[in-house]
DNA sequence: CCGCTTCGTCGAAGCGCTTCGACGATCATT
DNA sequence: AATGATCGTCGAAGCGCTTCGACGAAGCGG
């Protein structure tokens, strides 16, 4: 393995020069930098990232650190951290994924941030109240959440924009002619401890379906596909004649489907479907295949590593706060509602 | 920040001292240990990884190599990410993700090689033929893989045993009194290129019926719901009568779920069907709950990890191969076969 | 033509840690 | 009681790089 010694050497040159010309952190005359290029050229030489980081104290690592505690990384999640990766290897930093668990492993966070590895971090999963935030801005680490906490005026986040995403989603149902739309959020338990998007979800939904003189009618679902099945059968208990469906819930969508179909109900032509926050791969796996509000996962991850960078690069912005909306991605579980009640009834 | 100076002084030893106790290194009494230790406590010392690394040349960070060309990882590929980072931290190495994209990176890979930051790397996705394991190896990296190449016999492997697992989920079938079961693999082409686990399922699935002297029918299919639908026309135009389906194919067996349901053919009543190396995640999204093999993801990501960290630690042993079979979950999309011909015809 | 700035380069001093050789002290052996 | 071994500790020499101050050589205005 060739070091900077050898390539001075060769080249004639001092390590500085080297440096300099590796670093551009000085001028340097075209002759002497094509000499020491054309030097590490010859050697094969790649600079050593650790003794890099140590001189720079910059190590060029960036943190992602995801709770890894449940049953892994949905569509989503991969597609945000793909993303991410891709990002940062474009401006030349490392990615490392780091497993920290939710809960008792804020000690573990702690010391992997006194260790200096991480010029700084992206944090998934964020909680409205979130001890992680705390623990790293004390460490002094730079750092970009996924998601919100309840007081994130100072912090620097990148979140769906809930609000917008389930405007949409209803109106594309609305403009079908829809009238009846039941909301399926994730469970009351979620809604109880406070996660966000479950709550700003809630809101919106009521905000949405108000502005356009309908009732807002929601039903919280365990997410599994029991509880998607659960939660059909409560929707059609308190809305007999709902035609279309909307979903907070990629697990419980999959019991939604197949309860619809087991009661003899078909999608779309009886009743609508829209899964929200959902991946491309996920909708197509369905039966139809769902119509979605695509998550932006990978653009996601993109602008919180350049929003990251550029703070480290000290291009002076603090506070990169961002919302994207997910997008509305047609497939075959929307369509009109049936022309008139379709299991008997008045008019 | 506290370095190892401080905590020299404080506990009034030198920094090899500090050093000893911190590694382990040389015997230390217990006394100074003790001194030592407290002014660790005291100062909240955290040992610096960049120095660390540079002086002992060994970065403490394990690369885990995976393609992400396409659309992200599956619930089996992040089982197994998963895993390994769970067992790297474990023995207190970090695990960093690289995206290293299955074509023209190559470069891109030596380069990561030859900085010296991993002390060894996972490789995912290994083809029957990858040039991407030469790379690493002139770059002089630890290596193991995760698949296998067509001739592994120098190299460290974790791979599924596609033999066992197939025999298994024959075995399961047959068990129920099924006669007439159809294979439906991956993708014409992919049996073409020589991609190993559709190969050697193919091969397995013709020994196992074979063995149990059946007539092993087999049929490809695209990755795909559309490629599932027409993966099942196929097989009932070949095996009218058939009463169970094995399927290799995560994404295909959605669409086949969908089209014998559209064509009137019940799960499990009428047809069996088993999925093989699939995630419970992903099974417990179909109608009903899939039977489904196993993968072992996590697993597996943890026996490559301490494969490779053992040979890091220099425990000896060169060469870890090492198959890991599916295991049958049994849920709802199996039974026995319908007692006799559902749908007309002799006997 | 003189003093001044700017350019291009060098040498040296670290960054915070590991590790090697050395050395007094302790301990078991003959 | 003399002789090694072994134990516990220290000082110093790096690991491969960045960065600071210095300095000769140009380039400039007056």
């Amino acid at each position: 393995m060739a070091t900077m010694h050898d390539v001075a050497r060769l080249a004639q040159v001092s390590v500085s020069t080297v440096s300099y010309v590796l670093t551009g952190t000085r001028p340097i005359s075209q002759g002497t930098r094509a000499r020491v290029l054309a030097a590490m050229a010859e050697l094969d030489y790649q600079p050593n990232a650790m003794a890099r980081g140590l001189a720079s104290r910059r190590s060029r690592i960036l943190g992602l650190l995801l709770p890894m505690d449940e049953r892994g990384l949905g569509a989503t999640e991969t597609a945000f951290v793909t993303g991410a990766a891709a990002a940062a290897s474009a401006v030349g930093y490392h990615l490392v994924l780091s497993p920290v668990g939710g809960g008792g492993d804020l000690d573990e966070l702690r010391r992997l941030a006194s260790q200096r590895m991480f010029d700084g971090v992206v944090l998934m999963e964020v909680q409205l109240a979130d001890e992680r935030v705390a623990a790293l801005q004390e460490a002094g680490v730079p750092l970009v959440l996924i998601g919100r906490t309840g007081d994130a005026s100072g912090l620097s986040y990148v979140d769906i924009d809930f609000e917008q995403t389930v405007r949409e989603a209803v109106a594309h149902l609305v403009g079908l002619g829809h009238r009846r739309i039941v909301y399926v959020n994730h469970s009351a338990e979620a809604l109880n401890s406070g996660y966000g998007p479950a709550l700003r979800t809630r809101d919106a939904f009521v905000a949405a379906m108000t502005g356009h003189g309908l009732e807002p009618v929601m039903i919280p679902a365990e997410d599994s596909a029991a509880g998607g099945r659960a939660a059909l059968a409560a929707a059609l208990a308190r809305t007999p004649d709902l035609t279309a469906m909307l979903a907070m819930n990629e697990t419980a969508i999959f019991g939604i489907l197949g309860e619809l179909t087991a009661r003899g109900r078909s999608v779309p032509d009886d009743v609508s479907v829209v899964s929200m926050v959902t991946s491309p791969q996920v909708a197509e796996l369905a039966t139809p295949a769902l119509t979605a509000m695509t998550s932006p996962g990978s653009t996601m991850g993109r602008i919180a590593i350049e929003a990251l960078v550029r703070h480290l690069d000290g291009s002076g912005d603090e506070r990169h706060q961002q919302l994207l909306p997910c997008s509305l991605e047609i497939r075959g579980s929307t369509a009109a509602p049936p022309s008139r009640q379709p299991m008997g009834a008045d008019q």
